[in-house]
DNA sequence: ACGTTATTTCGATATTATTCGAACTATGAA
DNA sequence: TTCATAGTTCGAATAATATCGAAATAACGT
C-alpha cells in the first residue's frame, strides 16, 4: 500500500474536500460537473484533481453514458487510517494504548459517553 | 483544524516513517538523533521534516537537558482520522454505513472474527 | 572560559505540484 | 452526419518542496 502517495492525494484543498464530499455521498458517487459546480474549481483543474485521486486508488471511476460517477474506495480509505495508528504504542507503557483509539461512536449506542 | 497541513506534513516518505515511528513509540517519545539514526537523513533535513510535523501539530517537542524529546500527538493524530471520515455514507443508504468503520480489532477479543 | 555534542537555521539548488486556456475525445440527440 | 454536452489531455507559467553543506545556537562537562 502506497500511502505516501494517499496522503499526498488528499494534502490538497480541492482533493481532500472531493473526497469529503464523495465519502459523504456514498457508492452513488458524483459527476465531475457536480463536483466541480460544488468546489468551484475548472473541469481541467477538477480533472487533474481527480485523476490524482485515482492514481492514488482512494476514488474509483464508472461510466453511466455521457456521464462518469466518481466515488470514494472505502476499503482503501480504511486501509488507510490503519496503516497510520499501526502497532500505536506498541513500545510504550500499557495506559498508552487508550490514545490509540479514534473518538468515534459507533451508531448503535448514539448515548453511551466514551472514557467516562 | 488544518487537515490539509497536518496531510501534506504525512505525505512524505521520511516524515510518515518518522511519526509511524514516534506513534509506535509511545510518549517517551524519540530524540532527533535516533531518528535520524532509524532513518538515514542528515540532521539539517531531519530537523526540517521535524519543524514540518511539528507546525502540522502532529508532532511535539520537549527539552531534556542537551537532548529533545519528539513524540507523536495522539490527540491530533485521532482528530485527523475522525475528520477523514466524518458525514461517512451520510447521503447514502444504509447499508453503506458499514463501510465506514476501520477494519481494527480491538485488544480485547483478539480471535474473534469480523464481518463474518 | 573552552571544547564537545546535540540540534537548528541559512542559502542555494533541483525537483515536483498547481493552475488554466485551448484543443481533443466520447457519448447521445436530432 | 451534424451538433451539443461531458470530460480529459496538452502546454506553459508559476509556486511550493526536499535536500544538503556550512554556519549558528544550546547545553553540558572540564
Amino acid at each position: 500500500m502506497d500511502a505516501v502517495e494517499a496522503l499526498g492525494a488528499l494534502a490538497q484543498p480541492t482533493r481532500l474536500e472531493a473526497f469529503r464530499l464523495l465519502v459523504k455521498r456514498g457508492p452513488g458517487g458524483y459527476t465531475p460537473s457536480e463536483l466541480g459546480d460544488k468546489l468551484g474549481v475548472t473541469a481541467p483543474t477538477l480533472s487533474f484533481h481527480l485523476k490524482e485521486l485515482l492514481h492514488a486508488g482512494l476514488v474509483e471511476a464508472r461510466r453511466d453514458g455521457r456521464f462518469l460517477h466518481y466515488s470514494a474506495d472505502f476499503g482503501r480509505m480504511n486501509a488507510l487510517l490503519s496503516f497510520l495508528t499501526e502497532n500505536c504504542c506498541a513500545l510504550a507503557a500499557p495506559g498508552c494504548a487508550a490514545d490509540c483509539a479514534p473518538a468515534v461512536v459507533p451508531r448503535k449506542a448514539p448515548s453511551q459517553r466514551k472514557r467516562a
